[in-house]
DNA sequence: CTGATATGCTTTATGTCTAAACTATTGACA
DNA sequence: TGTCAATAGTTTAGACATAAAGCATATCAG
């Protein structure tokens, strides 16, 4: 946690201005990504691609192709596989056929799918809000708006 | 109860909002993550958490110990022991003794790993620079304090 | 000094992730 | 229509990540 703080103060160069914002970006993402981790394990005894995955689905009633999944996760396909596999197991989810074509399914949560999600999404919307209480509503919007154009630009960058 | 409802809405909002953040720097981070990965792979044969470890030696001439390194990669230490195990068998540092404690190592980089890092360390700063060049710097500078902010916040709300 | 406890590191079991090779189906096109 | 590249999904091998258990050494209380 102090691990980026060395590496940042040593970073006072204008030219390292974007790796220094690189690092920030990279060691809030880790430290959020942990606090959420081991709290979906404790509450709920999943894990984050589970619930990610569970995300996806929940806003697509009609289902997903396993690549669509892939491409919102940003995620191999392999990946998706695997993770996909565990939860149909668990019967959180379960693989359709796709009526338009039939090398590919559509993925739907269960009844019990969604069920679990909603009290999951509940629980994990108070971690992130109360993760991120200290920083004043109209900064967090600022920073919302800065990282959206950066999405932009990055997606435009790496297509 | 209208009163109450009128809070909880507005609670809500404010939930989404950091939820958007959320889902924003998660965006972020993994595009980057993805580009900088691939890169690292195709012209150096390496991996992220490698130059990361090996970036964290070169702050550290006198060496690091396996715990040290640990909590500065905001990883856990059986994760660290496999890392420094193959830059180690590649010969890019070493395990020492530590003379103060005989239960650890100062882990440091060798000549060749020295080396080796300040050619990708070229590298890499220039990719990090173009993949945040739509950005102005003036942005990317306030960007960093904000999250230099909600680090703080995140380590201490985490301990 | 000695025993209890904490610390530094490794090992194990399991889950996530990628790249690349593979199977099956689709779709374009000559 | 027959061929053949592209697409959907899975499998494989290998790296990374965690948590938890284990071993060796340090440290501290009595």
């Amino acid at each position: 946690m102090s691990a980026a703080l060395g590496l940042d103060t040593r970073l006072t160069d204008d030219h390292h201005e974007s790796l220094r914002l690189w690092l920030r970006l990279l060691t809030c993402t880790h430290l959020v990504e942990a606090h959420v981790r081991k709290a979906l394990a404790k509450e709920f005894k999943t894990t984050l691609p589970r619930f990610d995955l569970m995300a996806q689905l929940e806003r697509a009633p009609h289902g997903l192709q396993m690549g669509e999944l892939s491409r919102r996760m940003l995620v191999t396909g392999g990946n998706v596989t695997g993770i996909v596999d565990q939860l149909e197991r668990g019967g959180l989810l379960v693989r359709t056929e796709d009526p338009a074509d039939r090398r590919a399914y559509l993925v739907k949560l269960t009844k019990e799918g969604r069920r679990l999600f909603g009290q999951m999404a509940a629980e994990h919307e108070s971690w992130i809000a109360k993760l991120f209480s200290g920083i004043p509503k109209r900064e967090q919007r600022a920073l919302a708006e800065s990282l959206t154009r950066l999405r932009g630009q990055l997606t435009r960058e790496t297509p």
